[in-house]
DNA sequence: CATGAATGAGGTTTCATTCAT
DNA sequence: GATGAATGAAACCTCATTCAT
């Protein structure tokens, strides 16, 4: 189960080898990094409670164990996710640049965190389809503020101020629209290739859509 | 299992009676009805055979009788939603309106679409999270075309020679972006609800929600 | 059960001119013929009532019409079968032949009917699974009397008068032993062609067989 | 569960108790016994998982948690059966005997392990129905090599040279044709009594049958 | 005579979960 | 802390058979 050069190495999670297979908090961590991606191919209801256990290369028995229950386990990966944005999301400096520029950033920065974590588009689906039922659930996900509402509704003032932007929009409206532009396109990709007869994950594809939203985010929001 | 007003009422799919159980053609249709919502509701994963031979008010065996298995059946509903919004896509004649106008019109047929079939919205997240699987093995789908993306790019070419619209606009991303606004906002519904505390689902939320697309979308396309 | 005329026609059933496909004795030929290959290439367990319809291209209902229900059909397809080799053995003509020569023909009779039949061997292969039921239930088979068992005694008798043939053989234990060679040769092909790892269905495998097996039954007979 | 006498019975199978139920290599050998005995009585189609989960005493769950499904279990027994025959193969020296001596030791050894194992018989005749699917599909099977044809090849030939036997006798026609004389006999045993009308399967009428074929082939093989 | 529609019972298989060590 | 063995409930699916026309 371990390789040579220290590292535990299962089908598909790697994580840091420790002093020698009895450790609680890596263990979590391989069992949540083997659900993840058990959760974000298949969904919670195709999620294998056994396919988890063979991925992170741990009894099943731990697994319960240490999270209860497969529901108490989606939730504990959603709120890693969850985590794992809003992390995210602190390192964007808004306020640092001009206007313009932070709407470009934060366009992009929407964008390429999607590309990069296919898994929460996946995991955020799978719980819209359960009505959100994990996450009015955990106190922990509902505690993670987001910084890009208020962000967003500075650099928005800004630039109204500036005379650059227009007045009247609504920043959680705005923000839901940026996050919509990237996040559908993405989420239905599989759809949307087979009807326009097209893939759309090809790098030309998907640099032309954060070009477009881009336009069309700040051709509205110029005067 | 008949009603006093002739009409044969299941759990929850209404259908026109007729001189017995024994119609193939009707007894298909409540299958794919009650299949739509089971499917809809629960996710491939989690809709179960019986709950929808149960809903249909029909032996389990004649759902395999008629679709032969699961998969097939989800196909079956796939392609009855995909033929329902199609349909609908034709009634829409955007050729008799002017531009600005047209627009309008294709952006709230897009949302109310939506707003009005829910079932839709699930469906398609479910086959993407199954990688258009059903999709790409139906045929039928693949011959439907949407007429839409041609009358956008009428409407488009129309509003620039009027010199009302910029020019540049590529019209499958501004298809994929008027989609993309108004079906993450329902698709993801329960998230976001449970994230800004507040519910989108009020009828003021969403009449703000189609009037802020509309102007976004506006505001990006005039000159 | 009984069609009209009060006659259950089984043997020696004659086609009349199709007047249009409604023809009781021709339909339950074609019954019996589908259901021959159906219970003899997948068993009494593994047929299946629906592909006899769909290979007698006619509707199942009028199967049960005719037939009762499987075990009932099983045995009427057993009954043909066994008609059809006593009628076969009744062409045979020991007594014409020299007591060398009958056996001869005896065996290479045996040996080319069940070739020729392989359905005869499948057949009574799913009869022996059930032990024997349907042949005990059917008056019919058990009123079909081998004529074989007496040509055989005639022709040991004439062979041992002749000073031709040993004497103090069992003509049911020799009988028994003629069909074993040929039929569990045919009977077994298959697990005897793996563990052989030779096709045993070779034309060149057949002749030899039949070769070693008249020499076999001669050598033990002969003087 | 357990009798008083240590031993776990069920309604077939007997095998020694252990610490407890837990037994991975024990539970596996009841499945197998059980499913041995089902398998035979009823063939591979008639065969019922539940009742061989019966049989065993054991869960349903379990059998398909060691065997994966019902054509592996039947796999699985038909294996076992080939390493009973193979292994008590090897248990016969026939290179001690003389010629004729042992040309009868592997007669009425042959015998005895189809009278002693009945199921053998049965479970050949359902694999021969399928047309050696499974023994195709086994490396285990096809690795046992069966000792006889070389100890009779050697046999026949010491008889050969001691001028008792005839020459031009093909080593596996021979072998096919004791097995099949023996063979035939019992898996047919149902349908020949009934046509015959006497019970093949007396104790009297077996010893006929195995003194008949012994001088059959003796007297086919002496010059 | 002939048929497609419909069914109840029961089959194989899967799953999350717990037990015993 | 860690594990393989074992389970009850329920899932999907099949089958011989009957119904209504």
């Amino acid at each position: 189960m371990k390789t040579r050069t220290g590292m535990r190495k299962t089908s598909d999670v790697v994580v840091p080898a420790d002093s020698g297979g009895r450790n609680a908090a890596r263990t979590q961590l391989v069992i949540i990094a083997a659900a993840t991606e058990e959760f974000a191919t298949l969904g919670l209801g195709g999620a294998r409670i056994d396919a988890i256990a063979r991925r992170a290369g741990i009894n099943k028995r731990l697994l319960y164990y240490y999270f209860g229950n497969k529901e108490d386990l989606f939730q504990a990966v959603l709120e890693r996710a969850y985590e794992g944005i809003r992390s995210a999301e602190r390192e964007l400096h808004l306020g640092e640049l001009e206007p313009v520029e932070a709407i470009r950033r934060l366009i992009s920065f929407t964008w390429n965190y999607y590309i990069e974590h296919p898994e929460f588009i996946s995991l955020l689906n799978s719980e819209n389809q359960v009505r959100a039922l994990h996450l009015l659930n955990s106190k922990n996900i509902q505690a993670l503020n987001s910084p890009l509402i208020q962000m967003l509704d500075e650099v928005l003032e800004r630039g109204r101020r500036a005379r650059l932007f227009r007045s009247g929009v609504d920043t959680v409206q705005l923000y839901i629209s940026i996050a919509a532009l990237s996040y559908f396109y993405l989420s239905n990709q599989h759809t949307l290739s087979a009807i326009f007869g097209r893939d759309l994950r090809r790098p030309k594809a998907e640099a032309e859509r954060l070009s477009h939203v881009t336009e069309l985010v700040l051709g509205y929001l110029l005067r």
